[in-house]
DNA sequence: AATCTCTCCAACCGCATGAAG
DNA sequence: TCTTCATGCGGTTGGAGAGAT
């Protein structure tokens, strides 16, 4: 590498930086499923993203890529990791590539954050284990050993990478939900918390408008209603309607650790305001404000909602992202603003 | 209740590597 | 062969949340 050096990958003051919000992790989402991942320099202008290819590459890799598996590691996986360090040292990626869905700053962190500190406390407690101490202390790889491992069992590298789960028997910020409310709480662990899966579905003018978000996905749309109501849908990478992000700014529930929905630059005030109107119950309102007396509270069949997989693409025929907004929604969210202001800062539920 | 400290992990940074011109 | 570019890799950091004081 001489001369001058390299070019810096992207103009740091024009890329947005930190934490991903929801509506980004859409759009790279809804980008890669459909245009893949060939050119990740140029992927954020096309996606417009206001990231650096090395940022999108990253998030992907390590957070939004459907087959990652989700959960704490088990004790066969981090046994097998003691080993795999013991004999290749610090090449997480290629300890990584041993373990289906897990990725290589994953192990680092599990590595640094449980599994030497583990192995110091027993190195403390004997000498016998003073070769897996050497192997915690020094970078280097050993040569000597020859990998004997085992991948985990249960992994998922045969079956879908997400695994949804439905809500019976939790507890949940939807404790005192009316079970009329059009809003179906879905969970499943994350690595982290435990992860809200919300649907809303409305009907209006024989057309559904739905909406599903958790803190990865965030999609809406609309559908004829003459198809199925059990029919399946993509991420729209085009997604319209302002209507919807409208309502991204009325945030129907905050899990305790999960970060609000949208929380774009310009939308974080208004989201950190918004996001603890109750549960449901803007919906309901919604309704009644509209005048849908034909609306249909509809019991949906989450597994067959949800996309189990990002990269299926299962688009009823005659969707529809770029329907116009009826004028009697419009009116309608004008008084629920009315009706329900913004919550002040300090406000809890 | 307030403050401090620790833990964890997502995201960033810089370097290495290989491909292309 | 040299330069530039794109991507991969491993080390490090910043900040949120949890626990301790």
């Amino acid at each position: 590498m001489g001369g001058k050096g390299r070019a810096p990958c992207c103009d740091k003051s024009q890329v947005k930086r930190g934490p991903w919000s929801p509506s980004e992790d859409l759009r790279l989402i809804s980008f890669i499923q459909k245009h893949g991942h060939d050119n990740w320099r140029a992927l954020p202008k096309q996606a417009g993203l206001l990231r650096c290819g090395k940022s999108c590459r990253l998030r992907w890799i390590n957070y939004l890529r459907p087959d990652l598996k989700r959960g704490n590691f088990t004790k066969e996986e981090e046994d097998s990791i003691i080993k795999l360090h013991e004999a290749w040292g610090n090449k997480w990626s290629k300890i990584a590539s041993q373990f289906p869905g897990r990725t290589d700053n994953e192990i680092k962190n599990v590595w640094n954050t449980h599994l030497r500190k583990r192995l110091v406390s027993k190195n403390s407690c004997g000498d016998d284990q003073s070769k897996e101490l050497s192997s915690i202390t020094s970078t280097s790889s050993s040569s000597s050993s020859s990998a004997s491992f085992q991948r985990s069992s249960g992994n998922p590298s045969e079956g879908a990478a997400v695994e949804f789960e439905h809500q019976s028997g939790h507890e949940s910020t939807m404790a005192n939900k009316d079970p009329n409310e059009m809003n179906y709480p879905i969970r499943r662990q994350s690595k982290r918390n435990l992860i809200n899966i919300h649907l809303w579905k409305v009907k209006f003018q024989r057309r559904w408008y739905f909406k599903a978000s958790d803190s990865l996905f965030d999609f809406t749309g609309a559908y004829e209603t003459q198809i199925s109501d059990k029919a399946e849908f993509e991420i729209p990478f085009e997604s319209d309607c302002d209507f919807w992000n409208m309502l991204d700014g009325l945030v129907p529930f905050q899990s305790n650790h999960e970060p609000t929905l949208l929380q774009d630059d310009d939308q974080a005030n208004q989201s950190s305001n918004l996001g603890l109107v109750e549960s449901g119950k803007w919906l309901s309102y919604l309704e009644s404000e509209l005048g849908l007396e034909q609306t249909t509270k509809t019991e949906i069949n989450d597994q067959d909602f949800l996309m189990k997989d990002a990269t299926e693409k299962l688009v009823p025929e005659n969707y529809c992202d770029k329907l116009p907004r009826p004028a009697e929604i419009d009116q309608g969210m004008d008084r629920y603003f009315e009706m329900w202001p913004p919550l002040p800062d300090n406000s809890v539920i």
